[in-house]
DNA sequence: TTACGTAATGCAAGCGCTTACATTGCGAGT
DNA sequence: ACTCGCAATGTAAGCGCTTGCATTACGTAA
């Protein structure tokens, strides 16, 4: 038996293609009896609406896309969870797409969700070729962009600020006595979050007088934050504290010191940036920065909505990220 | 200015609509200038072929839906990602929705992915109405069951077998001296792959000659872990071993436990389940249960392609759940 | 009774695309 | 020179749905 369609339904019920689309968008424009008799015989043929029908005569897909860099990482998990389940509240279907951190893919990404109608899109991060936001705007296909504060004026943007944000994790390293830091980044690459946090880390060190940082660039694991730590403590003068991109990277850091049989904070600080719960089992506890994931997850779909039904672009929203002390950050022994 | 369609590409390269069509999915079916025209009026227009129109019109979508729980656990996320990879890798995209643990919302998620007239659907467990299977078999629909290993013949799946990992759980506890064990898992309601662990443990402790299995539902997160082994702890008499559904809940119990000053494992021993990168970093390190979300990921997209492709349904496979050994298992104090 | 307004439904166009079939153009074979 | 075959392209139907407009049915007012 092959997928039944609108008329099929309308067959079976005896009425027009067009009762049945009524009787299934605007319920109150149709009969009380006719509405049961349609929804008798969706049943019956266990009738789905092709969407894509659907979304080719309405012109609407109450859709709206979502790139991110990967699901392999809690801390967007967390927001996009959030972000769908307010979007679903108000019966709009969330499209998720990944990058995997690469440019071409992530504007692949992009385009098909575009193709698929999406009413709106959430993006992560502001750098990416212009082209994209051109073909975005000559749509007038509202989007928003999470985890930047900056969108140049050009963007809508709901985010924190990682360069200042890292520059506070400098100064209270700093402030804990620390002169000797070191910092380990998730790739930088088309990652302009990643980008910031060191620009920021390197221009605070600067100011306060510091030698200039060292920055050790990682891929995104647990063992790959391990390798980068091995390296910064082996090679070169040691640090007394490791500032990282993100808790995975600083979860990493935390092993690499204890195979070396360093103790985390009286040999070695450790810092880390995003605040997932792993930061919160770890031995110690991780010292970090909480990012408001939960938040934009929320905001951005409010704002997304509010975009697509009012056509008015709303404005950016700037959050806090929070420092977190627990236990890897200490001062430096004597 | 309105999206560009097929329509506007062909007159800007003066072709008819069904050469680009061409030029686009078929290039060595036109003539390498014509193609070179129409590529050019694409770039020109930034024109992104109309997914809806697409899919009607060819009947095909290249598009596999998943419908998961949440995307709040690393371990979807995980297999997630090794899905979307190994099914981009074929021109295939991925779609997620997410169900919230929550059977009715499961069911439309289902659906709303049928509509979207995806080519097959990756499903995490295989407890759900009928109605649903009967309605993928209708339209000979290609669906994969994930993290169990029955389907009990109807269904194709591909995990490993919850019921025989509790069972492992509970004799390598039994084995290290435990007799006084009692156990948190998720909540069972909708979730076969939960409630075939708390059925597998409490058999196991009765063929072992175990006092009744104290088992307390708890949701899935950190807190709800801690809270659920508080109240284990402080309530009846305290076992001296506490198995948990998953990692994260492990996690939770690790810190009741260190709240009520009991170290793990000397007081305590606790057991998790997943093998999340957060069980290598808590403290002490958990002992649990390796689930093989990876293999079942790359598993998944590739049987669910062959089944797409060849029409003819691939076998089941069952994986080992594998113990891992860490440290927050021990004999019980005396 | 007749006319009229309104609610319920039907009719049919068309959304953007693919594809079976028709047409064209051109070189090769006779 | 003429036919044939094939490659390149065009024509047009139709995928499943929504929606503006037309039609019908029916209750109410005059």
């Amino acid at each position: 038996m092959p997928t039944p369609t609108l008329e099929d339904v309308a067959r079976h019920a005896g009425v027009s293609t067009a009762t049945v689309s009524r009787a299934i968008n605007t319920p109150d424009r149709v009969q009380e009896q006719t509405r049961l008799r349609v929804e008798a015989a969706i049943k019956t043929l266990s009738y789905t609406p092709n969407f894509g029908g659907q979304a080719l005569a309405s012109r609407r897909t109450n859709t709206v896309g979502a790139v991110i860099p990967t699901m392999d990482n809690a801390i967007f998990g967390q927001a996009l969870q959030v972000l769908e389940e307010s979007l679903a509240r108000e019966g709009v279907t969330l499209l998720v797409a990944t990058s995997q951190y690469n440019r071409e893919r992530e504007e692949a990404q992009v385009r098909a969700l575009v193709g698929r109608g999406v009413d709106g899109l959430i993006l992560i991060g502001a750098e990416r070729p212009p082209a994209i936001y051109d073909m975005l705007d000559q749509r007038e296909l509202p989007y928003v962009i999470l985890w930047v504060s900056s969108g140049e004026g050009r963007h809508v943007t709901i985010g924190f600020d990682n360069d200042a944000a890292a520059r506070m994790v400098v100064q209270r390293v700093y402030d804990a006595g620390h002169r000797k830091i070191a910092m380990i980044v998730g790739v930088n690459a088309g990652n302009d979050r990643a980008m910031k946090r060191a620009e920021g880390a390197r221009k605070m060190c600067a100011e306060l007088g510091l030698p200039a940082l060292r920055i050790v660039e990682s891929s995104y694991t647990l063992e790959a934050g391990e390798y980068a730590a091995q390296q910064i403590l082996s090679n070169g003068e040691r640090p007394t504290a490791i500032i990282c991109g993100n808790d995975v990277l600083a979860a990493g850091a935390i092993f690499a010191a204890r195979k070396l049989g360093l103790d985390v904070p009286r040999d070695l600080s450790i810092v880390g940036f995003d605040d997932i719960d792993l930061a919160r089992v770890t031995l110690p506890p991780l010292t970090t920065v909480r990012v408001p994931h939960r938040r934009m997850g929320r905001t951005a779909a409010r704002h997304i909505l509010d975009w697509i039904r009012s056509d008015q672009r709303p404005d950016s929203v700037v959050y806090d990220a929070e420092w977190v002390e627990r236990q890897s950050l200490a001062p430096p022994a004597m």
